[in-house]
DNA sequence: TTTGATACAGAACATCGTGTTCTTTTACAG
DNA sequence: CTGTAAAAGAACACGATGTTCTGTATCAAA
């Protein structure tokens, strides 16, 4: 890829990551996206085709992160092993943090539903492979939906409260969510 | 109240909710709601400040509707008794279904977000009366929150779901939800 | 080092939705 | 019947979006 290219992508998600920590998404315009980034008009849109595009990219780009490593390690771990569930969920916990001083604004407002989107499309693969098919009476897309929401959820908790470390955040997770034990 | 406004807000009301059933909140413009409702642009903005104000003052109607008989209830009822909890929330549920036509417009997208503050303010006050102080390591917040969320969610995923019955999305509930058995 | 391709800057522009301001007309309540 | 208040309707300013153009700077490959 040309330098150039990553020089201005990456002006543009530092300007944008930062916006968020003062300002929710919907008040960023690209216009203060441009010119923090200190770039033209026509370039933020060779890049992208809108702010949400903007968005989803981002999304797409810490998602890979925090999962990817995760996936690898599913095929060697064991998951009805209670353990292994939970230092998975851990592991998610920690790669998040390293996003923590922009996530705010991420989770809510607007972005919050394009970020628990992608989110739950990632916890989906995980978790499915986790609850077994036929232990309630609900449908088992209920409680699939339902552990998924409660995780993401979770996170979104986190965010307004940081105080926690992962581990205690893991551990308030699997008190409260019965499919897990 | 004079007959000319009650008009004019049933009209907007109306023609809101009925766009509700085929848009998102997002791509619903201000201009279509007065061209459905027949009115002109200054008597929109007579009535509510802005699109959003509208979003809020219908979310208001509807739970005030909601939640209205369920509060007096509260006083006679034992929640402390699973059986009357479990009336409580199918009660809730029957009243939702009332509206279902154009809840689910209204439950996802950037509505979404004004719903839920809206749903879990409510949630708040009767849940806090159900849920014990301190029988969870979690912190009271974070269990409140959760429960909450577990609500919200489930009737979130009902609209989408909607061949099921109060009944069955309240078993569904408390089937899943831990601190509530 | 030259050269052709491509990314960028910058300004101008059309478009769309918002919310306001004005005047005129209509309907209400007492 | 009459004063008051609501509604119609058109015009407007504003702000943000996304596009189009020309000229310049930078890259990568010959």
């Amino acid at each position: 890829m040309d330098r150039r290219q990553r020089k201005t992508r990456d002006a543009i998600y530092s300007a944008f990551t930062n916006l968020l920590k003062t300002e929710p998404y919907s008040k960023i315009t690209v216009q203060e996206i441009i010119d923090i980034a200190d770039i033209g008009r026509t370039t933020f849109y060779a890049h992208f085709e809108t702010k949400d595009d903007l968005l989803s990219s981002l999304c797409t780009e810490i998602f890979d992160h925090v999962f990817s490593e995760d996936l690898k390690k599913e095929k060697t771990h064991d998951f009805s092993d209670e353990h292994d569930t939970r230092a998975m969920v851990t592991h998610v916990l920690y790669h998040l943090q390293e996003h923590m001083d922009y996530l705010p604004g991420l989770v809510t407002g607007e972005s919050g539903e394009t970020f628990m989107f992608f989110f739950k499309q990632h916890l989906k693969d995980l978790f499915s492979a986790i609850v077994p098919k036929s232990a309630y009476n609900a449908p088992y897309d209920y409680v699939l939906n339902h552990m998924i929401c409660d995780f993401a959820e979770t996170v979104r908790w986190w965010t307004a409260n940081r105080q926690y470390t992962p581990e205690e955040i893991s551990t308030f997770f699997f008190e409260t969510t019965t499919s897990l034990n």
